[in-house]
DNA sequence: TTGCAGAATTTCATATTATGGGATAAAATT
DNA sequence: AATTTTATCCCATAATATGAAATTCTGCAA
Protein backbone atom coordinates (compact mmCIF):
# COMPACT_ATOMS: atom_id res chain seq x y z
CA UNK A 1 0.00 0.00 0.00
CA UNK A 2 0.77 3.63 0.48
CA UNK A 3 4.47 4.59 1.06
CA UNK A 4 5.46 7.80 2.07
CA UNK A 5 2.28 8.74 3.93
CA UNK A 6 4.16 7.73 6.94
CA UNK A 7 7.04 10.03 6.33
CA UNK A 8 4.68 12.92 4.95
CA UNK A 9 1.83 12.76 7.26
CA UNK A 10 4.35 12.76 10.54
CA UNK A 11 6.37 15.03 9.76
CA UNK A 12 4.28 17.86 8.05
CA UNK A 13 0.80 18.69 9.78
CA UNK A 14 0.90 17.83 14.22
CA UNK A 15 -2.76 19.04 13.56
CA UNK A 16 -4.87 18.95 16.99
CA UNK A 17 -5.12 15.41 18.64
CA UNK A 18 -2.69 14.17 16.38
CA UNK A 19 -4.53 10.87 15.44
CA UNK A 20 -2.65 9.06 12.72
CA UNK A 21 -5.40 6.31 14.07
CA UNK A 22 -7.15 4.78 11.54
CA UNK A 23 -8.66 4.68 8.31
CA UNK A 24 -6.43 6.39 5.49
CA UNK A 25 -8.69 5.48 2.83
CA UNK A 26 -11.55 7.14 4.18
CA UNK A 27 -9.73 10.13 5.37
CA UNK A 28 -8.12 10.76 1.68
CA UNK A 29 -12.03 10.04 0.48
CA UNK A 30 -12.58 13.08 2.50
CA UNK A 31 -9.61 14.93 1.64
CA UNK A 32 -10.99 14.58 -1.76
CA UNK A 33 -14.26 15.59 -1.22
CA UNK A 34 -13.30 18.64 -0.09
CA UNK A 35 -10.82 19.41 -2.31
CA UNK A 36 -13.57 19.95 -4.69
CA UNK A 37 -15.63 21.71 -2.45
CA UNK A 38 -13.89 24.74 -2.88
CA UNK A 39 -14.42 24.52 -6.96
CA UNK A 40 -14.03 22.54 -10.06
CA UNK A 41 -10.61 20.56 -9.47
CA UNK A 42 -8.82 18.74 -12.28
CA UNK A 43 -7.39 15.37 -11.67
CA UNK A 44 -3.75 16.31 -12.14
CA UNK A 45 -4.89 18.95 -9.37
CA UNK A 46 -6.52 16.98 -7.18
CA UNK A 47 -3.55 14.61 -7.03
CA UNK A 48 -0.81 17.09 -6.98
CA UNK A 49 -2.85 19.31 -3.81
CA UNK A 50 -3.26 16.03 -1.85
CA UNK A 51 -0.08 14.79 -2.63
CA UNK A 52 -1.64 11.38 -3.53
CA UNK A 53 -0.22 9.47 -7.25
CA UNK A 54 -2.67 10.05 -10.37
CA UNK A 55 -4.12 6.76 -9.99
CA UNK A 56 -5.25 7.08 -5.92
CA UNK A 57 -6.56 10.33 -6.66
CA UNK A 58 -8.91 8.60 -9.54
CA UNK A 59 -9.65 5.80 -7.86
CA UNK A 60 -10.87 7.80 -5.24
CA UNK A 61 -12.42 10.29 -6.89
CA UNK A 62 -14.55 7.18 -9.05
CA UNK A 63 -15.63 5.58 -6.21
CA UNK A 64 -17.57 9.58 -5.15
CA UNK A 65 -18.76 9.76 -8.59
CA UNK A 66 -20.50 6.54 -8.00
CA UNK A 67 -21.97 7.55 -5.41
CA UNK A 68 -23.02 11.01 -6.56
CA UNK A 69 -20.23 12.64 -3.87
CA UNK A 70 -19.34 13.99 -6.63
CA UNK A 71 -19.28 15.13 -10.34
CA UNK A 72 -17.74 14.88 -13.38
CA UNK A 73 -17.36 16.99 -16.68
CA UNK A 74 -14.49 15.44 -18.82
CA UNK A 75 -12.52 17.98 -19.76
CA UNK A 76 -13.46 20.07 -17.11
CA UNK A 77 -12.68 18.52 -13.44
CA UNK A 78 -14.69 17.00 -10.58
CA UNK A 79 -17.20 19.44 -8.65
CA UNK A 80 -19.78 18.53 -5.73
CA UNK A 81 -22.40 16.12 -6.50
CA UNK A 82 -26.06 15.90 -5.86
CA UNK A 83 -25.69 13.33 -3.11
CA UNK A 84 -24.26 16.69 -1.12
CA UNK A 85 -27.78 18.62 -1.62
CA UNK A 86 -29.42 15.46 -0.25
CA UNK A 87 -27.00 15.22 3.11
CA UNK A 88 -27.29 18.42 3.52
CA UNK A 89 -30.77 18.77 2.93
CA UNK A 90 -31.30 15.78 5.46
CA UNK A 91 -28.50 17.52 8.16
CA UNK A 92 -31.04 20.04 7.88
CA UNK A 93 -33.94 18.21 8.69
CA UNK A 94 -31.96 16.36 11.59
CA UNK A 95 -31.41 19.78 13.64
CA UNK A 96 -34.97 20.61 14.70
CA UNK A 97 -33.50 23.78 15.97
CA UNK A 98 -32.97 25.07 12.15
CA UNK A 99 -36.35 23.43 11.38
CA UNK A 100 -37.98 25.61 14.04
CA UNK A 101 -36.34 28.83 13.73
CA UNK A 102 -36.26 29.21 9.82
CA UNK A 103 -40.16 31.20 9.50
CA UNK A 104 -38.87 32.86 12.08
CA UNK A 105 -35.53 34.05 10.91
CA UNK A 106 -37.67 34.56 7.69
CA UNK A 107 -39.93 37.33 9.17
CA UNK A 108 -37.03 39.29 10.67
CA UNK A 109 -35.27 39.12 7.62
CA UNK A 110 -38.12 40.71 5.39
CA UNK A 111 -39.08 43.16 8.15
CA UNK A 112 -35.62 44.47 8.69
CA UNK A 113 -34.01 43.72 4.80
CA UNK A 114 -30.21 42.76 7.39
CA UNK A 115 -28.80 39.25 7.23
CA UNK A 116 -30.08 36.83 9.81
CA UNK A 117 -27.77 34.34 10.99
CA UNK A 118 -28.39 31.33 13.05
CA UNK A 119 -26.30 29.31 15.51
CA UNK A 120 -25.19 27.53 18.04
CA UNK A 121 -21.69 26.75 20.43
CA UNK A 122 -19.71 23.85 19.24
CA UNK A 123 -17.18 23.73 21.53
CA UNK A 124 -15.19 26.58 22.33
CA UNK A 125 -16.84 28.07 19.03
CA UNK A 126 -19.93 29.28 17.40
CA UNK A 127 -21.35 27.25 14.44
CA UNK A 128 -22.93 28.34 11.84
CA UNK A 129 -26.27 26.48 11.30
CA UNK A 130 -27.85 29.21 8.60
CA UNK A 131 -28.22 32.33 7.25
CA UNK A 132 -30.32 33.96 5.68
CA UNK A 133 -28.84 37.38 3.12
CA UNK A 134 -30.72 40.34 3.77
CA UNK A 135 -32.08 42.70 0.69
CA UNK A 136 -29.06 45.07 0.95
CA UNK A 137 -26.07 44.30 -1.16
CA UNK A 138 -24.25 43.40 1.85
CA UNK A 139 -21.89 40.20 1.19
CA UNK A 140 -21.62 39.16 5.11
CA UNK A 141 -18.19 36.95 4.99
CA UNK A 142 -20.15 33.75 6.72
CA UNK A 143 -20.38 30.39 5.66
CA UNK A 144 -23.06 27.88 6.89
CA UNK A 145 -20.92 24.97 8.61
CA UNK A 146 -18.33 27.13 9.46
CA UNK A 147 -17.17 28.30 12.98
CA UNK A 148 -16.08 31.10 14.30
CA UNK A 149 -15.01 32.81 17.66
CA UNK A 150 -17.40 32.87 20.50
CA UNK A 151 -15.94 36.70 21.92
CA UNK A 152 -15.87 38.82 18.88
CA UNK A 153 -19.25 38.09 17.55
CA UNK A 154 -22.83 39.09 18.06
CA UNK A 155 -23.60 35.13 17.44
CA UNK A 156 -21.31 34.18 19.93
CA UNK A 157 -21.66 36.73 22.46
CA UNK A 158 -25.35 35.95 22.74
CA UNK A 159 -24.30 32.19 22.88
CA UNK A 160 -22.09 32.64 26.66
CA UNK A 161 -24.62 35.04 27.83
CA UNK A 162 -24.98 33.22 31.13
CA UNK A 163 -21.49 32.03 31.80
CA UNK A 164 -19.26 32.56 34.37
CA UNK A 165 -16.72 35.42 34.23
CA UNK A 166 -14.02 33.32 35.16
CA UNK A 167 -15.04 31.43 31.92
CA UNK A 168 -15.54 34.27 30.35
CA UNK A 169 -11.58 35.08 30.96
CA UNK A 170 -11.16 31.71 29.75
CA UNK A 171 -12.72 32.06 26.22
CA UNK A 172 -11.71 35.44 25.56
CA UNK A 173 -8.03 34.86 26.57
CA UNK A 174 -8.38 31.74 23.94
CA UNK A 175 -9.83 33.81 21.02
CA UNK A 176 -7.53 36.26 21.06
CA UNK A 177 -4.13 34.82 22.19
CA UNK A 178 -1.37 36.93 22.38
CA UNK A 179 -3.25 39.77 20.94
CA UNK A 180 -5.12 40.23 24.30
CA UNK A 181 -4.27 42.95 26.88
CA UNK A 182 -5.51 42.95 30.70
CA UNK A 183 -6.77 46.14 29.74
CA UNK A 184 -8.47 45.57 26.28
CA UNK A 185 -10.40 42.42 28.51
CA UNK A 186 -11.90 44.90 31.11
CA UNK A 187 -13.53 47.22 28.40
CA UNK A 188 -14.93 44.00 26.73
CA UNK A 189 -16.03 42.34 30.57
CA UNK A 190 -17.95 45.85 31.11
CA UNK A 191 -19.46 45.83 27.79
CA UNK A 192 -20.25 41.48 28.34
CA UNK A 193 -21.88 42.64 31.98
CA UNK A 194 -24.27 45.40 29.84
CA UNK A 195 -25.41 42.40 27.54
CA UNK A 196 -25.77 39.74 30.41
CA UNK A 197 -28.14 42.62 31.91
CA UNK A 198 -29.98 43.48 29.00
CA UNK A 199 -30.55 39.79 27.30
CA UNK A 200 -28.85 41.23 24.52
CA UNK A 201 -25.44 41.71 22.20
CA UNK A 202 -23.53 43.68 20.04
CA UNK A 203 -20.85 43.38 17.68
CA UNK A 204 -19.17 46.69 17.01
CA UNK A 205 -16.74 45.91 13.79
CA UNK A 206 -14.96 43.28 16.23
CA UNK A 207 -14.93 40.55 13.96
CA UNK A 208 -15.04 41.91 10.77
CA UNK A 209 -14.27 45.46 9.62
CA UNK A 210 -17.03 47.52 8.76
CA UNK A 211 -20.02 45.02 9.64
CA UNK A 212 -21.97 45.36 12.91
CA UNK A 213 -24.48 42.67 14.70
CA UNK A 214 -27.10 42.85 16.94
CA UNK A 215 -27.79 38.85 18.59
CA UNK A 216 -30.12 37.49 21.05
CA UNK A 217 -29.81 33.21 22.81
CA UNK A 218 -32.45 31.38 22.16
CA UNK A 219 -33.02 29.44 25.39
CA UNK A 220 -34.61 26.17 25.62
CA UNK A 221 -36.96 24.62 28.27
CA UNK A 222 -35.43 24.81 31.43
CA UNK A 223 -33.55 28.19 30.75
CA UNK A 224 -30.54 26.99 28.95
CA UNK A 225 -28.80 28.57 26.22
CA UNK A 226 -29.89 26.61 23.07
CA UNK A 227 -28.75 28.88 20.04
CA UNK A 228 -28.72 32.54 18.77
CA UNK A 229 -29.48 34.64 16.26
CA UNK A 230 -27.63 37.87 14.73
CA UNK A 231 -28.52 40.18 12.33
CA UNK A 232 -26.04 41.76 10.56
CA UNK A 233 -25.47 44.88 8.66
CA UNK A 234 -22.43 47.45 7.54
CA UNK A 235 -21.95 49.72 9.78
CA UNK A 236 -23.39 52.74 7.94
CA UNK A 237 -26.83 51.34 8.19
CA UNK A 238 -26.59 50.27 11.87
CA UNK A 239 -26.37 53.38 13.89
CA UNK A 240 -26.42 53.47 17.38
CA UNK A 241 -30.31 54.36 17.72
CA UNK A 242 -31.44 51.76 14.98
CA UNK A 243 -29.06 48.62 17.14
CA UNK A 244 -31.06 49.48 19.99
CA UNK A 245 -34.54 50.02 18.10
CA UNK A 246 -33.47 46.19 16.19
CA UNK A 247 -32.65 44.89 19.33
CA UNK A 248 -36.32 44.53 20.58
CA UNK A 249 -37.29 42.71 17.50
CA UNK A 250 -34.09 40.93 17.69
CA UNK A 251 -35.35 39.78 21.41
CA UNK A 252 -39.09 39.63 19.69
CA UNK A 253 -37.69 36.66 17.58
CA UNK A 254 -35.64 34.91 20.26
CA UNK A 255 -38.19 35.14 22.65
CA UNK A 256 -41.31 33.37 20.18
CA UNK A 257 -38.73 30.51 19.23
CA UNK A 258 -37.95 29.63 22.69
CA UNK A 259 -41.67 29.53 23.13
CA UNK A 260 -41.56 26.84 20.90
CA UNK A 261 -38.63 24.90 22.52
CA UNK A 262 -40.99 25.25 25.64
CA UNK A 263 -39.25 28.01 27.51
CA UNK A 264 -41.80 29.77 29.49
CA UNK A 265 -39.73 31.75 31.46
CA UNK A 266 -39.24 35.12 31.86
CA UNK A 267 -36.49 37.07 30.02
CA UNK A 268 -33.84 37.31 32.26
CA UNK A 269 -34.74 40.51 34.32
CA UNK A 270 -36.84 43.20 33.00
CA UNK B 1 -8.32 -7.30 6.69
CA UNK B 2 -11.90 -8.20 5.96
CA UNK B 3 -13.14 -11.80 5.15
CA UNK B 4 -16.92 -11.75 4.38
CA UNK B 5 -16.85 -9.10 2.27
CA UNK B 6 -16.34 -11.33 -0.74
CA UNK B 7 -19.07 -13.76 0.06
CA UNK B 8 -21.51 -11.73 1.07
CA UNK B 9 -21.57 -8.67 -1.29
CA UNK B 10 -20.98 -10.93 -4.58
CA UNK B 11 -24.56 -12.80 -3.33
CA UNK B 12 -26.50 -10.28 -1.30
CA UNK B 13 -26.63 -7.21 -4.20
CA UNK B 14 -26.10 -7.53 -7.79
CA UNK B 15 -26.26 -3.90 -7.92
CA UNK B 16 -26.23 -2.24 -11.04
CA UNK B 17 -23.04 -2.47 -12.95
CA UNK B 18 -21.83 -4.42 -10.00
CA UNK B 19 -18.30 -2.82 -9.41
CA UNK B 20 -16.52 -4.58 -6.87
CA UNK B 21 -13.57 -2.04 -7.84
CA UNK B 22 -11.83 -0.09 -5.63
CA UNK B 23 -12.10 1.19 -2.49
CA UNK B 24 -14.15 -0.98 0.22
CA UNK B 25 -12.77 1.23 3.30
CA UNK B 26 -14.24 4.91 1.70
CA UNK B 27 -17.48 3.00 0.69
CA UNK B 28 -18.33 1.43 3.96
CA UNK B 29 -17.11 4.87 4.84
CA UNK B 30 -20.23 6.53 2.86
CA UNK B 31 -22.39 3.49 3.68
CA UNK B 32 -22.07 4.58 7.40
CA UNK B 33 -23.07 8.48 6.41
CA UNK B 34 -25.68 7.50 4.56
CA UNK B 35 -27.32 5.14 7.35
CA UNK B 36 -27.14 8.31 9.71
CA UNK B 37 -29.04 9.99 6.99
CA UNK B 38 -32.25 8.46 8.18
CA UNK B 39 -32.23 9.44 11.50
CA UNK B 40 -29.97 8.71 14.96
CA UNK B 41 -28.60 5.75 14.77
CA UNK B 42 -26.12 3.92 17.54
CA UNK B 43 -23.18 1.55 16.95
CA UNK B 44 -25.14 -1.13 17.34
CA UNK B 45 -27.80 -0.40 14.75
CA UNK B 46 -24.87 0.74 13.00
CA UNK B 47 -23.05 -2.31 12.49
CA UNK B 48 -25.92 -4.44 11.82
CA UNK B 49 -27.44 -2.46 9.24
CA UNK B 50 -24.25 -2.73 7.48
CA UNK B 51 -23.41 -5.96 8.51
CA UNK B 52 -20.20 -4.57 9.83
CA UNK B 53 -18.64 -6.08 13.50
CA UNK B 54 -19.19 -3.42 16.26
CA UNK B 55 -14.90 -2.42 15.69
CA UNK B 56 -15.62 -1.56 11.89
CA UNK B 57 -18.45 0.66 12.35
CA UNK B 58 -16.58 2.48 15.44
CA UNK B 59 -13.92 2.85 13.57
CA UNK B 60 -15.14 4.58 10.34
CA UNK B 61 -17.83 6.48 12.19
CA UNK B 62 -14.83 7.83 14.29
CA UNK B 63 -13.32 8.93 11.48
CA UNK B 64 -16.31 10.94 10.53
CA UNK B 65 -16.85 12.43 13.56
CA UNK B 66 -13.55 13.53 13.89
CA UNK B 67 -13.90 15.20 10.49
CA UNK B 68 -17.71 16.54 11.54
CA UNK B 69 -19.23 14.66 8.84
CA UNK B 70 -20.54 12.91 11.78
CA UNK B 71 -22.15 14.31 15.24
CA UNK B 72 -22.05 11.74 17.64
CA UNK B 73 -24.47 12.10 21.88
CA UNK B 74 -23.36 9.67 23.75
CA UNK B 75 -25.89 7.47 24.85
CA UNK B 76 -28.32 8.67 21.68
CA UNK B 77 -26.60 7.87 18.67
CA UNK B 78 -24.83 9.18 14.95
CA UNK B 79 -26.22 12.22 13.29
CA UNK B 80 -25.31 13.77 10.52
CA UNK B 81 -22.88 16.72 11.25
CA UNK B 82 -22.04 20.26 10.20
CA UNK B 83 -19.63 19.40 7.72
CA UNK B 84 -22.65 18.66 5.69
CA UNK B 85 -24.65 21.62 6.30
CA UNK B 86 -21.20 23.19 5.35
CA UNK B 87 -20.86 21.18 1.76
CA UNK B 88 -24.42 20.61 1.25
CA UNK B 89 -24.21 25.02 0.95
CA UNK B 90 -21.16 24.78 -1.16
CA UNK B 91 -22.69 22.75 -3.50
CA UNK B 92 -25.82 24.35 -4.11
CA UNK B 93 -23.23 27.65 -4.82
CA UNK B 94 -21.54 25.38 -7.62
CA UNK B 95 -24.70 24.92 -8.75
CA UNK B 96 -25.28 28.42 -10.49
CA UNK B 97 -28.92 27.11 -11.80
CA UNK B 98 -29.57 26.95 -8.17
CA UNK B 99 -28.42 30.43 -7.45
CA UNK B 100 -29.94 32.13 -10.30
CA UNK B 101 -32.95 30.76 -9.98
CA UNK B 102 -33.95 30.93 -6.10
CA UNK B 103 -35.02 34.46 -6.00
CA UNK B 104 -37.49 33.86 -8.86
CA UNK B 105 -39.06 30.53 -7.23
CA UNK B 106 -39.35 32.04 -4.15
CA UNK B 107 -41.26 34.99 -5.55
CA UNK B 108 -43.57 32.30 -7.44
CA UNK B 109 -44.16 29.91 -4.32
CA UNK B 110 -45.25 33.67 -2.48
CA UNK B 111 -47.85 34.77 -5.59
CA UNK B 112 -48.87 30.94 -5.57
CA UNK B 113 -48.89 29.16 -1.78
CA UNK B 114 -47.87 25.99 -3.36
CA UNK B 115 -44.60 24.30 -3.45
CA UNK B 116 -42.29 24.74 -6.19
CA UNK B 117 -39.79 22.53 -7.62
CA UNK B 118 -36.15 23.20 -9.14
CA UNK B 119 -34.89 20.30 -11.60
CA UNK B 120 -32.43 18.88 -14.48
CA UNK B 121 -31.51 15.87 -16.29
CA UNK B 122 -29.29 13.23 -14.92
CA UNK B 123 -29.18 10.46 -17.12
CA UNK B 124 -32.91 9.08 -17.92
CA UNK B 125 -33.62 10.74 -14.48
CA UNK B 126 -34.81 14.27 -13.23
CA UNK B 127 -33.12 15.51 -10.68
CA UNK B 128 -34.54 17.45 -8.01
CA UNK B 129 -32.03 20.46 -7.14
CA UNK B 130 -34.03 22.63 -5.16
CA UNK B 131 -37.72 22.67 -3.03
CA UNK B 132 -39.58 25.43 -1.71
CA UNK B 133 -42.85 24.15 0.49
CA UNK B 134 -46.11 26.13 -0.04
CA UNK B 135 -47.45 27.80 2.34
CA UNK B 136 -50.84 24.94 2.47
CA UNK B 137 -50.36 22.29 4.46
CA UNK B 138 -49.99 19.73 2.02
CA UNK B 139 -46.78 17.29 2.17
CA UNK B 140 -45.40 16.49 -1.20
CA UNK B 141 -43.18 13.40 -1.19
CA UNK B 142 -39.58 14.64 -2.90
CA UNK B 143 -36.42 15.52 -1.29
CA UNK B 144 -33.36 17.38 -2.82
CA UNK B 145 -31.05 15.38 -4.29
CA UNK B 146 -33.68 12.40 -5.09
CA UNK B 147 -34.26 11.26 -8.72
CA UNK B 148 -37.67 10.15 -9.98
CA UNK B 149 -38.92 9.40 -13.67
CA UNK B 150 -39.02 11.77 -16.26
CA UNK B 151 -42.22 10.80 -18.27
CA UNK B 152 -44.35 10.63 -15.17
CA UNK B 153 -43.32 13.96 -13.38
CA UNK B 154 -44.79 17.23 -14.28
CA UNK B 155 -40.52 18.52 -13.75
CA UNK B 156 -39.37 15.46 -15.91
CA UNK B 157 -42.06 15.96 -18.72
CA UNK B 158 -40.66 19.58 -18.76
CA UNK B 159 -37.18 18.80 -19.31
CA UNK B 160 -38.17 16.33 -22.39
CA UNK B 161 -40.01 18.68 -24.23
CA UNK B 162 -37.55 19.36 -27.21
CA UNK B 163 -36.62 15.40 -27.60
CA UNK B 164 -38.13 13.26 -30.88
CA UNK B 165 -40.86 11.21 -30.22
CA UNK B 166 -38.94 7.91 -30.58
CA UNK B 167 -36.90 9.21 -27.59
CA UNK B 168 -40.39 9.52 -26.00
CA UNK B 169 -40.86 6.24 -26.90
CA UNK B 170 -37.99 4.97 -25.47
CA UNK B 171 -38.10 6.79 -22.16
CA UNK B 172 -41.54 6.11 -21.88
CA UNK B 173 -40.74 1.90 -21.98
CA UNK B 174 -37.43 2.48 -19.54
CA UNK B 175 -39.78 4.15 -16.89
CA UNK B 176 -43.20 1.99 -17.20
CA UNK B 177 -41.39 -0.79 -18.07
CA UNK B 178 -43.82 -3.91 -17.74
CA UNK B 179 -46.97 -2.15 -17.37
CA UNK B 180 -46.82 0.10 -20.23
CA UNK B 181 -49.11 -0.81 -22.99
CA UNK B 182 -49.23 0.58 -26.52
CA UNK B 183 -52.73 2.08 -25.72
CA UNK B 184 -51.05 3.61 -22.45
CA UNK B 185 -48.45 5.49 -24.66
CA UNK B 186 -50.63 6.78 -27.67
CA UNK B 187 -52.68 8.53 -24.33
CA UNK B 188 -49.34 9.98 -22.87
CA UNK B 189 -48.00 11.03 -26.21
CA UNK B 190 -50.82 13.02 -27.25
CA UNK B 191 -50.86 14.99 -24.18
CA UNK B 192 -47.11 15.23 -25.31
CA UNK B 193 -47.53 16.77 -28.36
CA UNK B 194 -49.60 19.29 -26.71
CA UNK B 195 -47.87 20.18 -23.64
CA UNK B 196 -44.74 20.04 -26.58
CA UNK B 197 -46.64 23.17 -28.67
CA UNK B 198 -47.89 25.13 -25.62
CA UNK B 199 -44.64 25.02 -23.98
CA UNK B 200 -45.72 23.56 -20.25
CA UNK B 201 -46.80 20.69 -19.14
CA UNK B 202 -49.06 19.24 -16.59
CA UNK B 203 -48.87 16.28 -14.27
CA UNK B 204 -52.23 15.06 -13.34
CA UNK B 205 -51.55 12.62 -10.08
CA UNK B 206 -49.76 9.85 -12.62
CA UNK B 207 -46.55 10.08 -10.15
CA UNK B 208 -48.08 10.85 -6.87
CA UNK B 209 -51.52 10.22 -5.68
CA UNK B 210 -53.49 12.98 -5.43
CA UNK B 211 -50.62 15.45 -6.59
CA UNK B 212 -51.00 17.61 -9.97
CA UNK B 213 -48.75 19.62 -10.90
CA UNK B 214 -48.10 22.27 -13.57
CA UNK B 215 -43.99 22.72 -15.20
CA UNK B 216 -42.45 24.25 -17.67
CA UNK B 217 -38.53 24.52 -19.06
CA UNK B 218 -35.78 26.66 -18.38
CA UNK B 219 -33.53 27.55 -21.44
CA UNK B 220 -30.25 28.31 -21.92
CA UNK B 221 -28.51 30.48 -24.45
CA UNK B 222 -28.95 28.29 -27.57
CA UNK B 223 -32.09 27.09 -26.45
CA UNK B 224 -31.50 24.28 -24.97
CA UNK B 225 -33.70 23.01 -21.94
CA UNK B 226 -31.32 23.05 -19.18
CA UNK B 227 -33.67 22.73 -16.16
CA UNK B 228 -37.39 23.34 -15.19
CA UNK B 229 -39.51 24.04 -12.50
CA UNK B 230 -43.09 22.50 -11.51
CA UNK B 231 -45.35 24.03 -8.56
CA UNK B 232 -47.31 21.26 -6.92
CA UNK B 233 -50.02 21.03 -4.83
CA UNK B 234 -53.11 18.47 -4.01
CA UNK B 235 -55.67 17.98 -6.82
CA UNK B 236 -58.36 19.73 -4.78
CA UNK B 237 -56.55 22.92 -5.25
CA UNK B 238 -55.54 22.17 -8.81
CA UNK B 239 -58.77 22.94 -11.49
CA UNK B 240 -58.56 22.62 -14.65
CA UNK B 241 -59.26 26.40 -14.92
CA UNK B 242 -56.83 27.33 -12.08
CA UNK B 243 -53.77 25.51 -14.35
CA UNK B 244 -54.29 26.70 -17.05
CA UNK B 245 -53.58 30.44 -14.98
CA UNK B 246 -50.54 28.70 -13.20
CA UNK B 247 -48.83 27.64 -16.29
CA UNK B 248 -48.67 31.39 -17.41
CA UNK B 249 -47.07 32.30 -14.13
CA UNK B 250 -44.70 29.27 -14.70
CA UNK B 251 -44.01 30.64 -17.87
CA UNK B 252 -43.31 34.20 -16.84
CA UNK B 253 -40.97 32.76 -14.31
CA UNK B 254 -38.85 29.93 -16.39
CA UNK B 255 -38.74 33.37 -19.48
CA UNK B 256 -37.04 35.39 -16.84
CA UNK B 257 -35.05 32.47 -15.32
CA UNK B 258 -33.90 31.44 -18.90
CA UNK B 259 -33.20 35.08 -20.04
CA UNK B 260 -30.73 35.43 -16.81
CA UNK B 261 -29.26 32.35 -18.88
CA UNK B 262 -28.90 33.97 -22.11
CA UNK B 263 -32.13 32.57 -23.62
CA UNK B 264 -33.21 35.52 -25.76
CA UNK B 265 -35.07 33.65 -28.06
CA UNK B 266 -38.97 33.36 -28.34
CA UNK B 267 -40.80 31.09 -26.28
CA UNK B 268 -41.38 28.05 -28.85
CA UNK B 269 -44.06 28.90 -30.76
CA UNK B 270 -46.79 31.49 -30.19
C1' DT C 1 -22.91 2.62 48.24
C1' DT C 2 -22.25 -1.63 45.37
C1' DG C 3 -23.04 -4.37 41.43
C1' DC C 4 -24.42 -5.16 36.94
C1' DA C 5 -25.42 -4.85 31.94
C1' DG C 6 -24.94 -2.72 27.93
C1' DA C 7 -22.29 0.57 25.43
C1' DA C 8 -17.93 2.55 24.03
C1' DT C 9 -13.23 2.05 23.14
C1' DT C 10 -8.73 -0.20 22.51
C1' DT C 11 -5.57 -3.88 21.27
C1' DC C 12 -3.26 -6.79 18.10
C1' DA C 13 -1.99 -10.67 14.92
C1' DT C 14 -3.42 -11.61 10.31
C1' DA C 15 -3.97 -11.42 5.28
C1' DT C 16 -7.08 -8.78 2.51
C1' DT C 17 -7.25 -4.84 0.25
C1' DA C 18 -5.30 -0.25 -1.09
C1' DT C 19 -1.41 1.37 -3.23
C1' DG C 20 1.51 3.55 -6.94
C1' DG C 21 4.46 2.77 -10.81
C1' DG C 22 3.87 2.21 -15.22
C1' DA C 23 1.45 0.76 -19.38
C1' DT C 24 -2.43 1.85 -22.50
C1' DA C 25 -5.87 4.35 -24.70
C1' DA C 26 -8.28 8.48 -26.02
C1' DA C 27 -8.66 13.25 -26.85
C1' DA C 28 -7.08 17.75 -27.66
C1' DT C 29 -3.39 20.71 -29.41
C1' DT C 30 0.50 21.50 -32.25
C1' DA D 1 1.00 13.46 -38.43
C1' DA D 2 3.28 14.22 -34.25
C1' DT D 3 2.91 15.65 -29.58
C1' DT D 4 0.98 16.70 -25.28
C1' DT D 5 -2.48 16.19 -21.97
C1' DT D 6 -5.92 13.56 -19.84
C1' DA D 7 -8.29 9.38 -18.55
C1' DT D 8 -8.34 4.59 -17.43
C1' DC D 9 -6.50 0.16 -16.36
C1' DC D 10 -3.27 -3.51 -14.55
C1' DC D 11 -0.81 -5.94 -11.04
C1' DA D 12 2.93 -7.35 -7.71
C1' DT D 13 3.80 -5.71 -3.19
C1' DA D 14 3.22 -4.88 1.63
C1' DA D 15 1.02 -1.46 4.16
C1' DT D 16 -3.19 -0.88 6.01
C1' DA D 17 -7.90 -2.26 7.36
C1' DT D 18 -9.98 -5.87 9.65
C1' DG D 19 -12.63 -8.44 13.43
C1' DA D 20 -12.39 -11.22 17.70
C1' DA D 21 -11.71 -10.41 22.11
C1' DA D 22 -10.31 -7.81 26.03
C1' DT D 23 -10.93 -3.59 28.59
C1' DT D 24 -12.89 0.57 30.18
C1' DC D 25 -17.02 3.57 30.78
C1' DT D 26 -21.51 4.87 32.06
C1' DG D 27 -26.04 4.75 33.66
C1' DC D 28 -29.23 2.42 36.39
C1' DA D 29 -31.00 -0.70 39.82
C1' DA D 30 -30.76 -2.81 44.07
Amino acid sequence: MGLKQSTSKAAAKPREAAAPSGSQTLLRGLDVLEAAASGVIGLADLAARLELTRSTAHRLASVLVERRYLAFAPREGYTLGPKLLELGFSARQQMNIIRIAAPHLEALSVATEDTVHLGVQEGALALYLDKIPGRRRVEIGSRVGERQPLTTTGLGKALILDESEERWHELFMADLGARASENAFRIWLKRMRAYARDGHAFDLEENEDRIRCVSAPIREAGGRIAASISLSSAAQYMSDSRMEQLAKEVKATTAAISRELGWRGDPPRA
